[in-house]
DNA sequence: CGCGATTTTGAGAGCCGTCAAGATACGTGG
DNA sequence: CCACGTATCTTGACGGCTCTCAAAATCGCG
């Protein structure tokens, strides 16, 4: 009988299981199974990476909430962007030589590592894995367009609509959030951080579309009430469900 | 508005020789040149990429400049990032399968045409190209990430210091820029959708720091007058000159 | 029950958007 | 070379969105 080990082998991690993801081959499996070397486990508000530093690891989050942020000299924080399950986190870090932006964990969370020098293997050997990081890289950067159109250009209450109905739908995706609700982590000043707004007009804006019944969210539950009507006033284009890669 | 196309050897290509870019061995000219499915000349204006289509082809700028940007139904715009000789445009369809942001020719420009078929062979046989696709996709999303601190979090003035200076700066970089002063092709209104501020309240900002003698911006020509005064407001950093990979 | 974190609400100030009009620059045709 | 039209830039006035300051209410937890 084998000893039970901290770490779960990759063939059996139960992020994989979930529909969302692609299905991998053994031999792909082997490789991302010799390719990690760990997993960390971050309390809430642990500092998983910082800015300037250079890392010797990355991470594909396992389960809980990360984000990803920069700030200001004098403390104003923008928040770039969240990590769930299945997204990976520090890979600007593992290519370049600094980090750019800080992570920390926004629920405790559990993190597999993987050691930037191996990535280099991966992309010798395993070409299908090295497009799936691109692909993920991509699909980051059109997160992040979503989210400078959305800063740039749309109204307080556009802005919170787009916000929240886009992370319910990856909460969904990723079989975190049920058909209505979800359990969203944030804080009124995350989103305000997100949002690029103070903490009171957050909170003044949130409170307007309460009052329009589009949703609820009291405690950490968010309830979407009217997922038309709030597509509708963000412009929120869903894109079709497809099974994606996860290292 | 209608593209002609034209061949050039990638060995002999201008912009290789130039000290920004790292060398490529015989091996990887060879792929890219076999890679390369002919140029695209577009002229001031033209649509390079359509958001909503699925472009069979990316490119890498090879003169001239471009600009990615996204739209609201009511016509507002979002300017997400330029495009510089050596950078590429258009991974994101190739990567995925439908454009979720366009692009336009800023200035009349001349692009490599890439098959987006031939990127799995790429990925197949060429890691070392692999890897470079991901560091562009990795440097491509730190802008994002400088861009949305710089909407999110800076004041007025502080945004138009930072995009003016880093325009500045990645012109230089490809010798686009001298000591002092670049051409830059922009209107104040491509700056207005690119800090997410109206024409009116981005003119005035900027006739408040020209007084103030930190640059001079007339005509096309920016000069810049005070680079450390610039620098200092908008907590802009310097990163270390490096050779970067080009496709 | 008490304390810190978070949320909520009000008031006043200031940044920024819209509207409007004029000025300047640039390309084109006469 | 000038006239004219269009694009771009500039400036002023005014309204409103968003910020800061302040304080109270509520929640979470030991």
């Amino acid at each position: 009988m084998k000893p039970r080990t901290t770490r779960l082998s990759c063939a059996q991690c139960r992020l994989r299981t979930r529909e969302c993801f692609r299905p991998f081959s053994a031999d792909e499996l082997g490789f991302i199974e010799s390719f990690k070397s760990g997993e960390l486990i971050a309390d809430v508000g642990a500092t998983i990476l910082t800015e300037g530093s250079n890392s010797a690891h990355f991470y594909t989050v396992l389960d809980g909430w990360v984000f990803r942020y920069k700030t200001l000299t004098d403390g104003r924080r923008q928040i770039l962007n969240y990590g769930l399950p299945g997204d990976l986190v520090g890979l600007q870090g593992a290519v370049s030589d600094v980090m750019h932006h800080s992570v920390e964990a926004l629920t405790s969370a559990r993190l597999c590592i993987f050691s930037r020098d191996a990535l280099w293997t991966l992309y010798s050997r395993f070409p299908s894995l090295s497009f799936d990081v691109t692909w993920l890289a991509s699909r980051e950067e059109r997160l992040l367009d979503e989210q400078l159109l959305t800063i740039g250009q749309r109204k307080a209450e556009e802005r919170i609509a787009f916000v929240l109905l886009r992370l319910f739908r990856r909460a969904q995706h990723v079989e975190l959030a049920g058909e209505r609700s979800v359990e969203l982590p944030l804080t009124q000043q995350h989103l305000a951080d997100t949002l690029g707004f103070s903490l009171v007009h957050t909170n003044k804006t949130l409170k307007r579309l309460e009052a329009r019944r589009l949703f609820r969210w009291r405690g950490r539950q968010l309830t979407v009430l009217d997922p038309a009507g709030l597509a509708e006033l963000a412009q929120y284009s869903e894109d079709p469900a497809m099974r994606r890669p996860i290292l």
